[in-house]
RNA sequence: GGAGGGGUAGCGAAGUCUGGCUAAACGCGGUGGACUGUAAAUCCACUCCUUCGGGUUCGGUGGUUCGAAUCCACUCCCCUCCA
């Protein structure tokens, strides 16, 4: 099948150029293609994963793909998506990022077949007077102004800077059209302006029959209209550090029916036989959840590797079985990396007191004798119904901590000092 | 500077004329619980603090009163209109 009725069956693409020649191109040689990244952050988050797996299908059909730090282009800022001026960073900062996003990506893509470039080493080279004689010449201001990202933001005000993004994006694809024979750049669909402007620019110097393509990817939007890879928590990062691969199994465990199987169409590689079959499984068995259980897996998979999709799972098993008390000390560590945490005394105390004083779970007296009367406080795994029980907070876990869980899910960690 | 309107619990919003029955309606949010699929929807309870005696609240201060979110004076802040 080729490459772009796969993308296409996949709910991947929401515009490309001309597909007739995309298709003939992606037929007859293994491309090149790139997709930018800015170094705004140290880590990857999941929103990065969108351009990744488009990225990724193309790998593994023997195509080449280059990722660009946008090193150069982080220190001006995409207008795409933002209705305000970004804040500059500092060259420092970007490198620091740089490096951090390289081990990353390199941990998804390897280091065989693909490429990871930044922009700063062609960009930093060209002089202001080059800039404006070799390219600014080629872009019209009206074309530029009619561009949405910039068009939207003329209300509120834009840069001179950011309002030349486009321009220097533009250069990127030319220098790796020029240089790395990518062919064809991805992107997020709020990137079509930016990424048909290089089009044009690579027409204007290598010829109008210069083939060069875009392919941009539909919004990643959930059932219930929120943003997709947003919790509670904020970003969900794909550093194991940042988010553990116990949370970040969650979030795909979580997943609502209804959007599922466009993920495990998105996110995973299985085949369309396997995902047809977990799509009747969600019709008849939604309670079962295999689908949403087989996408964290393949998702956990991927990121994190095969040993943390089982340590995940296991504590995932104990968390909501209320089994804690199975839980190895490392698996807790995991699994509640990022839950939150308190610090107490091993001294024995009451409940009520130990829930609003020492550890600050409870905000109040009444609303801790209240969870304790309704059976809502479990103190390693047992529940506690006596607002006059006494608390031993080193009885489990060698004494280092203690796990309150209030509610259903709500779990605490609760460190013992010394 | 002139004329009006408003500041009430996490938020929104009643109550103020006709003072006590008001720790303050109602809605949202939040927290538990039931149901369940770690879902959605629904239902129930709780939602200022408390040593359960009580304590501290309605922008602030000071009055009137046996008693004030409610009446009076002063004061701070916000909004609208006019200049």
């Amino acid at each position: 099948m080729n490459i772009v009725d796969e993308l296409k069956w996949r709910g991947a693409v929401n515009q490309t150029t001309d597909e007739t020649d995309l298709r003939k191109l992606t037929d007859e040689k293994k491309i090149g293609l790139y997709c930018g990244v800015d170094p705004t952050g140290d880590s990857l988050h999941i929103g990065h994963l969108i351009p990744f797996m488009m990225l990724k299908r193309f790998q593994l059909q023997g195509h080449h793909p280059v990722i660009v730090i946008g090193g150069g282009t982080g220190a001006i800022g995409d207008p795409s998506g933002k209705n305000s001026e970004r804040v500059l960073q500092t060259m420092d900062q970007v490198q620091h990022n740089k490096e951090a996003l390289t081990a990353q990506m390199e941990k998804l893509f390897g280091t065989d077949n693909f490429r990871i470039v930044d922009n700063y080493d062609w960009l930093s080279k060209l002089s202001l007077l080059d800039f404006l004689r070799d390219y600014g010449k080629l872009f019209n201001v009206n074309t530029m102004l009619n561009k949405e990202v910039v068009a939207s933001r003329l209300e509120v005000g834009i840069s001179f800077t950011e309002f030349t993004y486009q321009i220097l994006q533009s250069v990127d694809y030319l220098h790796l059209f020029q240089h790395e024979d990518v062919q064809l750049q991805v992107g997020g669909a709020d990137q079509w302006g930016n990424i048909t402007a290089g089009i044009d620019l690579i027409h204007k110097i290598e010829g109008a029959d210069a083939r060069a393509h875009a392919l941009t990817i539909p919004l990643m939007l959930k059932a219930d209209g929120t943003k997709f890879g947003k919790t509670a928590g904020g970003a969900v990062w794909l550093d194991p550090e940042k988010t553990t691969p116990y949370e970040f199994y969650q979030l795909w465990i979580n997943q609502d029916d209804r959007d599922v199987i466009k993920y495990l169409k998105y996110f995973t590689f299985l085949s369309e036989n396997e995902i047809s079959e977990l799509e009747q499984e969600v019709v008849n068995h939604p309670e079962k959840r295999m689908a949403q259980r087989r996408l964290a897996q393949e998702v956990t998979q991927f990121v994190h590797g095969k040993q943390a999709v089982t340590e995940a799972e296991h504590i995932t098993q104990a968390l909501f079985s209320g089994d804690v008390a199975s839980l190895s000390v490392a698996e807790i560590e995991q699994g509640f990396k990022n839950m939150p945490s308190a610090h107490t005394s091993g001294d024995t105390k009451n409940i009520v007191l130990w829930l609003v004083d020492d550890t600050k779970i409870e905000p109040s007296r009444r609303q801790a004798r209240e969870d304790v009367k309704n059976g809502a406080i479990r103190i390693n795994g047992e529940k506690v119904t006596d607002v006059e029980a006494e608390i031993n907070p080193t009885d489990h876990f060698d004494g280092k901590f203690v796990i309150v869980r209030r509610g259903k899910k709500k779990y605490f960690l609760v460190n013992i000092e010394n």
